[in-house]
DNA sequence: CTTGCAGTTGCACTTGACTGTCAACTGTCC
DNA sequence: GGACAGTTGACAGTCAAGTGCAACTGCAAG
């Protein structure tokens, strides 16, 4: 774990607390796990991440706990194409995704164009935005002039 | 069942015999109920609306299907803030989603300016979009003037 | 028409992701 | 150091979706 993951971890820890919610052991292990993390692990991987750092931990509490920091807003859920969830931390700017059909590989990206365009657009419609999905799916342009 | 939908049934059968897809009693049924659907059922609801037509389907097939029609290009698959799948027939001009919060609404609209940009972005990133996914998530505005 | 048979089906069962229950445990506030 | 409400691990239950298999059936060739 880098020092720069450590004091994002404790960043995560002092929030949450302030939040009025306990800090156990597997919560500290999960907070860890995602601290050190810049992919999108489901809950299976994180549970994977975070036994190494504390055995004592159970499926079920990961998917207990991501419950709870998705509802305080810590992190961010997403579905991909697949059926299970894949969790991020929350504390970085929005983006959107691109994710490569060869390779399942997830590229982040953001457009302040697009961002702009949806909220028009839902304006037209007479709505309001609060949350959007965006994903791209895409395979490698072949490189070379064209 | 309007005649427009008999039509349009009748015009699916013959593109899925066409490609090599036998046409069963239930699979008739199925397409029946895509040509007179206009909004977007889960398989559950797929089997249900199909049961009244023929009540010997069962829900195994509707999955089935599902995936022969997903494969075959004739219905897009969907997965919206639930956990199920929804499907409509493919027939249709593409179009992305704003989903009403409140209600559960799905609206359909379509921007060749975001189609455009998200191609533009992909490109940048070096890739070519095959596909896409675009849920907005809204409240409906208070109205007046604002 | 009848037949042959690969493609399909219904049923019961399995899978995979998640959720609920509950007795035992443990942060946190005095 | 308690007290105790919040939390946990184990495991049963749920829900959408997929599968194995014996029975069935489009449909093409006779």
């Amino acid at each position: 774990m880098t020092d720069a993951a450590t004091a994002r971890a404790k960043r995560y820890q002092a929030e949450l607390r302030a939040a009025g919610i306990r800090m156990t052991r597997q919560r500290v292990a999960i907070l860890d796990v995602l601290a050190e993390t810049d992919d999108h692990p489901d809950a299976n991987e994180i549970f994977h991440r975070a036994f190494t750092k504390d055995p004592s931990i159970s499926l079920s509490t990961v998917y207990r706990t991501m419950r709870i920091l998705e509802q305080s807003g810590a992190i961010h859920r997403h579905a991909f194409a697949d059926r299970r969830s894949r969790f991020e931390h929350a504390g970085r700017e929005h983006h959107d995704h691109l994710i490569d059909l060869a390779t399942g590989k997830v590229i982040e990206f953001r457009s302040d164009k697009i961002e702009r365009l949806q909220a028009e657009i839902a304006a037209e419609l007479g709505y309001e935005i609060v949350r959007h999905r965006l994903e791209l799916y895409g395979v490698k342009k072949k490189t070379g002039k064209s």
